[in-house]
DNA sequence: GTGATGCCTTGACACGTTTCAATCCGAGCC
DNA sequence: GGCTCGGATTGAAACGTGTCAAGGCATCAC
């Protein structure tokens, strides 16, 4: 590969080129891009010109090598389909946009073996740390990381340990308030229509319920586990409902709830009038599906957003960083697909 | 740093150590890793064996140094919250994964800023390539990574010059589809709604909508152009076309028609009754709205898992790749807001 | 004028891997 | 038996940056 002296428009143009066009030595190329304070400022300008003109570009991988570590961090979740976690993700994505760390996006699609493979991938990539929604309390992938000193943030999950952070809603809390506003409304027959409990969304919301109901007195709750929760799996598990309806049917996710809903109107069950429907995460279609969905409202952008300032603060001040664990309360969003 | 010599659970397992325990040189190492056809097969076992008891991770970041690239590719979308959009990352994801490639997403959320500060980043990391749903024409940011000599395949964007792969589906067909079947249905006052004309996907449809009437030799197209094409936007729009109400409103996206149909509901403005209105993506959200809607199906996972294997045949075979320019065709799906 | 004090800058080394020319070794051939 | 041949393996040299101890150069106080 040849290698221009003083070309201007070379393919690898390197710090050293940089230092070479400016007269400094390479060291000090470094220091302007990663301590600016420790240079005199004429210097600084001086590199910085340089540095445009000739269309610097630094080497992340080099980088990242001899720092131990690059501006890059790794988001894992359940489900890049769900609206939820789609603004989860924006979330997080803006505020590591704002700090100048990209983002390695990454779905497990709720399945272990995947949720590893990209755990791995991460680990190789020498990510700065992981903001992770996770599969189940598998402590395996995690473990990967945590050998090699890699930062974990939990989101949407509490905190398996106390040294680290995590930002959560209360799950058991939005399962009680859907389940006591069912009870209020008359309906005893309720079904629980959720993913697999090891999830553990789907347990704790469950969990909610059998609370709400043991609050009331009343009520009985019969569970309907789908693989999957998508309105695919909500549209079908509707139909083997419609042999013997109860008189609500609270919904792990809205998907699974937009799913029943279509459901229930094409086969003429009126909703709310014969089954109401409630539905989680308040995702912005509920709102203007045929029958507006009552909802379990969940704060997503800020989720995110939090999670990753939590993280960016882990790593930049590994001394006196302090873990918390965040929790937010769920707000149940009252609309007609449980009142008249 | 203190390293151990024998020692099997260190911070830092890597090549060399693994070398040293399998009684190999470190070269062997990296082509069981790299070229396993090349190491002689019980030689190739004691290593894998070696690297499964060591639990042996390799450095992306060195690799990617030496190599010069590495296992990650960039994916730079317009907008993370549209469904069409994360259908498309899906896509990407699903395929990249199966190759053992890392993803990194970025959202330009259609700013010129954005989008060049992350390509930037994207050219940082040294990624394999790119994925890119571009803002506008401008080749600014794309020529950063040309020089560099990183391919990119265009997503939802007709390749800009002769050197590139580019995934498309016919937006001016789609335009001319949507509006012929408004047209069909009696209206002749269109209102046009859709994103700033720069973003060819809003200047192509509405391209395709005025090649309809002139086809029908009928029709007046109004545009009302908004800055975000989301339901929040479409809903202040519809706000403002209340003053005046057009026959039909066919709208850049589905997002957009959400809103419109949200306010018009609620304003007692009948649908399809007094006014039509034509969506376009299709999401699944659509389907369930208040009023099913009519819209523009496109392929946006098969669009994001096609672009996504052009790209690798690219980085894989760089001498016989073939460019492709493909181009799907879109469907008209009719439904309730445009039909008694 | 001299020594001390700080701030800037320097230069060489190390990070962990890939690569490639060189070497080794066993088999096959005359 | 000596020779060649080819596949398997080796070892050392990069890749481009960050770090840090050491050096340089004013400034300032005495």
């Amino acid at each position: 590969m040849p290698r221009s002296g003083t070309g201007s428009r070379d393919v690898t143009v390197g710090i050293k080129e940089v230092a070479h066009q400016a007269g400094v030595s390479p060291g000090t190329v470094s220091n302007v891009l990663n301590r600016p304070e420790r240079v005199a400022p004429d210097t600084r300008a001086r590199v910085q010109r340089v540095i445009e003109e000739l269309g610097f570009v630094r080497n992340g991988s080099a980088s990242s090598l001899r720092a131990g570590h690059g501006r890059i961090v790794g988001l894992m979740l359940l489900d890049l389909g769900n609206p939820f976690f789609a603004e989860v993700a924006r979330g997080v994505e803006d505020l590591m946009s704002e700090r100048d760390y990209g983002v390695i996006l990454c779905g497990s699609a709720s399945q272990v073996g995947r949720e590893e493979r990209n755990m791995r991938m991460l680990a190789e990539q020498q990510v700065r740390g992981v903001l992770v929604t996770p599969v189940s309390d598998n402590r395996g992938s995690l473990a990967l990381l945590r050998e090699r000193g890699i930062p974990t943030v939990m989101l949407d999950h509490p905190a398996t340990r106390g040294d680290q952070c995590s930002v959560t809603v209360d799950d058991v809390t939005g399962g009680r308030l859907a389940v006591a506003h069912l009870l209020e409304g008359g309906a005893r027959d309720i079904v629980f229509l959720g993913g697999p409990l090891t999830i553990r969304q789907n347990a704790d919301r469950r969990e909610g319920a059998l609370r709400a109901m043991r609050e009331a007195g009343t009520g009985v709750l019969r569970d309907v586990i789908v693989e999957e929760m998508t309105s695919r799996a909500g549209h079908e598990a509707a139909e083997r409902l419609l042999a013997e309806l109860p008189d609500a049917v609270f919904c792990a996710n809205d998907l699974l709830a937009m799913g029943v809903l279509r459901v229930f109107l094409q086969q003429g069950v009126r909703v709310p009038g014969r089954v109401m429907v409630v539905g989680y995460d308040d995702i912005e279609y509920a709102l203007a599906s045929a029958v507006p969905l009552t909802s379990v409202r969940q704060p997503p952008y800020k989720l995110g957003r939090i999670a990753a300032e939590l993280l960016l603060d882990e790593c930049d001040n590994p001394g006196d960083h302090a873990h918390q664990q965040i929790m937010f309360q769920p707000e149940l969003i009252v609309r007609e697909s449980t009142t008249r």
